[in-house]
DNA sequence: AAGTGGTCTAGACCACGTG
DNA sequence: ACGTGGTCTAGACCACTTG
């Protein structure tokens, strides 16, 4: 135990290292994709511990400004927006709800299915227990890499989604489903960023639900852009 | 160390930790503001050290699912959804954007000050540096606990915000400003759910822009509620 | 006085990637 | 062979709350 440390509450070590990384990689300082110094060194250069680090970078992925590779070491997020963009150009393919991704290549797949309402999906959906309905998993590749899937589900007398009239949107960290998870290729463990969506018809019958997760540390924020009149 | 443990990647011992109790919140079983076992207890019934049990439940605090006291314990969060909707009632007053709070006391109250606008602001707002904006700041309680922190800021001859027709909301965890983490509580460290938005004309000008702070945990998830036609 | 969560140390093993 | 991040242990001090 070191003597005379300074425990005056205020500002932990791991907060102030958290800090310092975060001004610099927000200022433009250190670049998206730029590695970062490994815990040993970063531990050095701050007289403190390896696991100070730990939880000062922790703190940094949990805010989306750092990823850390297994064995490789920890980088700068590429950090662009998540856009959600409503009413009027929210029904596009996914492909468009990216921005800042023009130049990327980003491929979508999709397969469908048919399969019998489970307990909770028949209640998601307002449907009876083991009735038929349309699953289609949605994944999507930027440069080979997985940036999202997604589970929807719709009844089989619903053609597209044009009679939805309301759409609702949960967004919250959870921790992926086991599919969802190999897919994005996340660490047990890591939470992604999860969007629930339930497309509602005016009679409150609801069209569609769709699960998307994305991996935490790709994106910085989401947007929302919304017409006011 | 102990021999023969089983280190087999797949799930680590936080995570299955982690599961159980999520599991068990979400299904009911352990009710908002209940008490959780202390870090001790949580620890000998499986068989892991403290620290362990310190890396599950901060899963699960960074799920919303829990929050700690220092000094008192862990308690199971109470998880009302922020919900925010648009457009038609996204202009209403910020005590209107809460759901399922209609019992509860909830309590605001705004300071209004004439500042000159540092660089950041002139920017954010399309103004010279240094012209006079006005800085509003909004403070909410429910039964004297703080919920929300506002600054908002628009310039001196924006009357209201009835002449915005796109309203742009960036959301995404952060660490407060000192002055948000202070009327917050939060503990150094603690990061806290942000949204950041930007009222703008039909001519691209900005009317008002306003960072508002939640506390982390205390809200489960952001749903976003809108109208398709 | 006892118990709590928050912070920090020093040291260990693992599995994998890189040189 | 070495370095990396990921996991885990055992033990310590602090400042505060609770009974």
């Amino acid at each position: 135990m070191p003597e005379g440390t300074d425990h005056s509450v205020a500002e932990p070590a791991y907060v102030r290292i958290a800090g310092e990384y975060a001004r610099r990689i927000r200022g433009g300082e250190l670049p998206p994709g730029m590695q970062l110094p490994s815990y040993a060194e970063i531990a050095q250069q701050n007289g403190v511990s390896d696991i100070v680090v730990r939880k000062a970078l922790e703190l940094l992925q949990s805010q989306g400004l750092v990823r850390s590779v297994r064995r490789r070491g920890v980088f700068v997020a590429d950090r662009p927006n998540l856009v959600r963009v409503s009413p009027e150009r929210q029904l596009e393919a996914a492909e468009r709800s990216f921005q800042n991704e023009s130049d990327q290549q980003i491929q979508v797949e999709r397969e469908t299915e048919q399969i019998p309402a489970t307990n909770d999906l028949a209640e998601a959906l307002g449907v009876p227990v083991g009735a038929e309905i349309k699953h289609v998993v949605t994944r999507a590749t930027e440069d080979g890499r997985p940036i999202s899937i997604s589970d929807t589900y719709q009844p089989l007398d619903v053609i597209d989604i044009s009679g939805a009239d309301f759409l609702e949107e949960t967004i919250s960290d959870k921790l992926p489903t086991p599919v969802h998870a190999e897919w994005l290729r996340t660490t047990p463990g890591d939470l992604v960023k999860s969007v629930h969506q339930r497309f509602i018809a005016a009679d409150d019958r609801i069209i569609m639900i769709s699960d998307v997760s994305y991996p935490r540390g790709r994106y910085d924020a989401f947007v929302f852009r919304m017409s006011l009149k």
